[in-house]
DNA sequence: TTGTAAGCGTTATCAT
DNA sequence: ATGATAACGCTTACAA
């Protein structure tokens, strides 16, 4: 086992102090060129590698970043942490990502794993809406809030207005003569979801239609068959508005399934847009999040308080976009009477009303 | 600014030393019971938490495990490191996770900054065949390798059988009666989609048809141009063989654009499997990689090697399986000649034989 | 511009 | 079983 080289194998081989070699490292203090070029030769001959542990201990800084969301295998939260990882790159950072698992005990125990490596920030896209507890502990670093925020005034946040993309999606429907649709949540105790089905609500409500809601969970497969059943004790509305990436997987999973045409039988506005959604012969429209947007704004207010910034606590909300392609079909004359749909009732894995 | 609280506040608060503290939270020596319970509630009351840095510092002993991939907005690698994220979270491990975007030398300086934190393991999909010079000086920490692996003797390794996922993909055409098929690839130079390819024309050679080849890059927008401008200029294959997720979704998203049939005008045999890929009514019939295998073969083996062992190295491979759906129409009579189709030329985003 | 030396918060060694 | 203390590798006053 080679012994690890040190700051000091380098400074004696150059033949130079431990402080000049630093200030080669990190740039901090001028190093005449001379000496700088034998510090090189020698880390390089040596084979030498700071220690981020012994530079952070020492020096406080860290160019660690921690990034915890809920769910590794949902796509939206890996293009969010794609994003991330990008400009934090770009800016010297190195990110560590945890990740909560949905469950409030996990996320509170990543957090502390996290926590002990005094990173420069943290991004966090809370499982629910309460905040863990060690983030209201004072001393903590700078944190954004990310998607599923409940409560606005402890830290910066970036949302989206969910419940505008809620309405634009059933908007959209009730232009298409749609009067029967059925909103896809996953799980209505989530702040953004509910928001959603809110707003797609009074949405096809003002239009004159009616809604129903089911939960459907986070995993495609189960959403799916959640669904069908649904399906097979309900009367069929003739769109579906899903309010996620998963959501719409389930909807689609179960269109499939069942063999119906889309958007002959059923019509469906999705939600979030990835590269498949429009890989197929009826592309799917959408309610795109501004997922760039939302990562950059989130590194933007993260580097502004990691930089000291004590301005007052911004809540950042994007907006989303309607993309068409062709899964909505048009409806001229009013399909069935709306009465024939009644208020919202439990189905599937448990539904709840707006 | 609150204070940092150290070890030694919560020592002096539960008047024992900062030994005994240490051993309460690491449970490397036993402590007797009313004074962990004292020394517990001492770090509640302040709000201590363990500095990762200084314990690294001191001990050698890191929980993190870097990993580094070459594009984090592909799935396939997104999967995977959701997966060993799981199981290093079970293991008690973090994960810090770079990205070296496909370039050879950004790889270099993810890798690098991955190195400072001296990490106790390293998973590294590299984005060439070349392994970056700094894992072979020594002294550095285990190692395994993933996917796009060139080089099988300077660390463990964990592959699939790429001949054998290209051939399998091409048999199950050729058995469906396809005589000229289409291989796209991304990129011709990287080992595994080399293999896949070779492995495809094989099959397909033995099966008395012919292929051709085309490169489509990274990107599957761009993938999807440039799939038409080589369908512009060829005679039309009755089949593709798409050589990893990538490449899939240019090709559906081609065949999309064009409003083609699939299967009717063209069939496509996938690679790798998501839930997408059977959300729609003609499922893709696709070569599925065992990512939760890969994943846990990688583990299984770092940890071998984080726990000391010097055994000699391994290279585990695993094998794909084809999962049929809708994709691929059967066809009764050899379809046109094989002699129309010549033999490889360049196209697309340049092209090569295998 | 460069060198000297103290100290960051832990863990490990050695006493007790 | 517990305590005192040195040392990990670096950064940063401060001195030269």
């Amino acid at each position: 086992m080679a012994k690890k080289v040190s700051i000091k194998d380098v400074a004696k081989a150059a033949g130079v102090s431990t402080a000049t070699v630093s200030n080669v490292f990190s740039g901090k203090k001028p190093v005449n060129d001379d000496l700088a070029a034998k510090v090189r030769a020698a880390a390089d001959r040596l084979g030498y590698q700071v220690n981020k542990a012994a530079s952070l201990l020492r020096s406080g800084k860290n160019s660690v970043v921690s990034v915890l969301v809920p769910d590794l295998s949902d796509p939206f939260f890996t293009s969010i942490i794609t994003e991330i990882e990008h400009l934090a790159t770009d800016d010297g950072y190195e990110i560590i990502v945890g990740n909560s698992n949905d469950s409030v005990d996990r996320e509170a125990g990543r957090l502390d794993a996290l926590l002990a490596w005094q990173p420069a920030g943290l991004i966090v896209i809370p499982c629910s809406g309460k905040v863990p507890g060690r983030l209201r502990t004072p001393g903590q670093p700078p944190c954004v809030f990310l998607d599923r925020v409940a409560e606005f005034s402890l830290a910066d946040t970036v949302t989206i207005d969910n419940a505008g993309a809620g309405a634009m999606a059933a908007q959209h429907l009730v232009d298409m003569g749609h009067r029967q649709v059925l909103v896809a949540a996953s799980d209505l105790e989530l702040a953004p979801i509910r928001q959603r089905a809110q707003g797609a609500e009074a949405a096809v409500r003002k239009g004159g239609g009616s809604v129903q809601f089911v939960e459907l969970g986070s995993d495609p497969q189960l959403g799916a068959e959640a669904l069908a059943a649904w399906f097979d004790t309900h009367p069929s509305p003739s769109a579906i508005v899903a309010t996620n990436d998963m959501t719409t997987l389930a909807a689609l999973s179960y269109m499939a399934s069942r063999k119906l045409d889309l958007p002959g039988q059923i019509s469906i506005v999705g939600f979030d847009d990835y590269a498949w959604m429009q890989a197929r012969r009826t592309g799917i429209t959408v309610i795109k999040q501004p997922v760039e947007e939302i990562a950059s704004s989130a590194w933007d207010l993260l580097k502004e308080r990691m930089s000291g910034d004590a301005a007052d606590i911004v809540n950042r909300v994007h907006d989303c976009s309607l993309i068409i392609r062709d899964s909505v079909r048009g409806i001229s004359a009013p399909a069935g009477e709306a009465a024939a749909l009644g208020a919202p009732r439990p189905a599937g894995g448990g539904a709840a009303a707006g």
